[in-house]
DNA sequence: GAACTCCGTGGGACCGCTCCCACGCGGCTT
DNA sequence: AAGCCGCGTGGGAGCGGTCCCACGGAGTTC
């Protein structure tokens, strides 16, 4: 069952153009245009038949001949470290996926996915992205420290981030209620009778880490209860880093009563050090994660943690950048989405 | 803090075009032309003249203009069903990605990740793509039944498909051993003593999924173990799949003392449902699953489960795809990657 | 020394669209 | 009846590249 090949005699049928239709249709390539494109500035006769003679013909326009006069690609580009892919596994990275996904195609848009492998390719992504190539770009696991989004701004592009840099951030930006939704973890720890609380941060060179490891805090100030440096353990987002912190932890504190991690990763690996050092979970110590993934759900027992709204996460940075794209200055907002305690087994 | 906008009086400042490039080097377009394209038929002294212009006016060429003449893209589109986005939380997805994401940036090839939310998309997505927006199309998920690999082929677009139709499938495919990968599975399970061994199958209008049964099937014949119909339920890949089917098999085969699952996810149900029913696992029944996802190790016990090449699978396809697109034909071949068995404590 | 290569080169002609200007033609005013 | 308005409308002029043809000059060959 050979291809479809195109013999050497037959040459290769060409997508109808523009031309096509109008000739077809009997009108101007500019009444054509003015069809597709929505102009209320066409007769009805003259619309009914253009759009006849495009079904006809199967007309497409050719999206690269439309950007190179409107200077418009009707696509974003969405910029994920690779280093930060193994998360890809997370629901994080997938449900804003989704939602950028779901936000961007109701505005006709297309979705570039760019993945950094590494610094080199990083540091050419500014000049990569200025040639022309996309209306805007989103970002997600942007660092403190890091200058890309900048380097889009400086070269007018507009950019939306996932999470804040600091709490100035000059960009537009969605984050959850990070700080509120540690606040409620803690809170739910406490009023569960535990005393002595500890946290595992996430790195403390983003945003997000240093809110949830703040909203700890604050809870604890509160409530009055104790508020020591050892209660703190310093953990990276993955698994291993929870068990390190962990083991940290009741070292320094063996009396904790319960745990607090800023992402479920984390926390799974926190039950495990937990279970290795002879605690019961949640009689002994009780556990809350956060991010309420798929591994909260499967881990033994089932973990309490707090979700975020990823989806309207992901449209609502859709929607900025869309707003940023019409009208400059118009998605420079930052905008703060609720977030929710989910209660198992794991307190 | 208001954003740089462009005052009317300030054109904006276009980007450098390949004709600023000529001017400032004192050359021809040709000239310039050849020089980024890497064309041998240029003097040194132009080429280096060109290249110094280009750094000074950080030019980059506009991928539209060039893709309006060349009929090239540089960039293909993966084509992901929404309804399987939340297994895009599974690492299936996020390894096929990161794959075929690392074999497309080896050839300066962009991603265009769409997701298609309903049916309606689906059935435009093949003029979609036709009219000259990608060089080639990416799929996974690929049901049986589905002939939008054949239209994209009848229209003359590269595909490449994670995973096949059937076993004839005329397109290229890359897919990991199922067939094999069940096999082992099922011969661990009757080296560790088992006996009666059932199997939780995939939704079978996907080949992947029969292709698991089969070597389930293949397995126990080989050991002249029993091979009953009531030790086959279906499931759907999902975890409540998983749970249902688990029920049927229980009840129609209380004996039984192994399972074999298409799926982690759809294992993790049916470990609770184990549970909920009494039997301990692994002592009354073994339980396998498939994927080696982030589910398997984190699950309670821990889950024996064939892993997948994910990421070469990923890489592979994006060769076939190139290969495809430089020559016709070249890109239609079945690969098929090899799958390994990871042993935990579920067995 | 004339003819013939060959190599590097400049620039015209597109690719398929949008933008915009000018034009024809009915219906109104005066 | 002459003038004016304004609505569709056709089509020229690009957008920024690539392709290819023709052309000048240096290096052969006879």
């Amino acid at each position: 069952m050979s291809p479809a090949e195109h013999p050497p005699g037959t040459p290769e049928a060409r997508r109808p153009t523009l031309n096509a239709v109008a000739a077809l249709a009997g009108v101007g390539r500019g009444t054509v245009s003015r069809v597709i494109n929505g102009s209320p500035k066409v007769s009805d006769r003259s619309r009914a038949a253009v759009e006849q003679a495009i079904a006809e013909l199967g007309y497409v326009p050719n999206p690269a001949a439309r950007s190179l006069v409107t200077r418009r690609t009707d696509s974003v580009a969405l910029v994920v470290p690779d280093a930060q892919t193994r998360l890809f596994s997370e629901p994080y990275f997938s449900g804003i996926i989704r939602g950028v996904s779901a936000g961007l195609a109701d505005a006709g848009m297309r979705l570039l996915l760019v993945m950094v492998h590494d610094e080199k390719e990083y540091a050419r992504l500014a000049p990569y992205l200025s040639g022309q190539r996309v209306d805007g770009v989103l970002m997600v696991a942007v660092h403190s420290d890091d200058t890309l989004p900048d380097q889009l701004d400086a070269l007018a592009i507009p950019t939306v981030l996932a999470g804040r840099r600091s709490d100035r951030e000059p960009l537009g930006h969605v984050r959850a209620d990070n700080r509120g939704g540690a606040e409620i973890a803690v809170r739910h720890l406490l009023a569960g009778g535990r005393r002595t609380v500890g946290s595992i941060t996430g790195p403390l060179d983003m945003e997000a880490a240093r809110e949830r490891l703040d909203g700890y805090r604050q809870a604890l100030r509160d409530a009055g209860a104790p508020l020591a440096e050892e209660l703190v353990a310093n953990g990276d987002f993955t698994e291993e880093g929870g068990r390190a912190a962990m083991r940290e932890l009741l070292c320094g504190r063996p009396d904790l009563d319960a745990v607090f991690a800023a992402s479920d990763v984390m926390a799974s690996g926190a039950v495990l050090e937990l279970r290795a050092a002879g605690r019961r979970v949640p009689e002994d110590v009780a556990v809350v994660g956060f991010d309420d993934s798929i591994v909260a759900r499967h881990i033994d027992p089932p973990l309490t943690s707090v979700r975020q709204p990823l989806d309207e996460m992901g449209r609502t940075m859709a929607r900025l950048l869309l707003d940023e794209i019409a009208d400059r200055g118009a998605g420079r907002r930052g905008v703060v989405l609720p977030t929710r305690l989910v209660v198992r087994d794991s307190t």
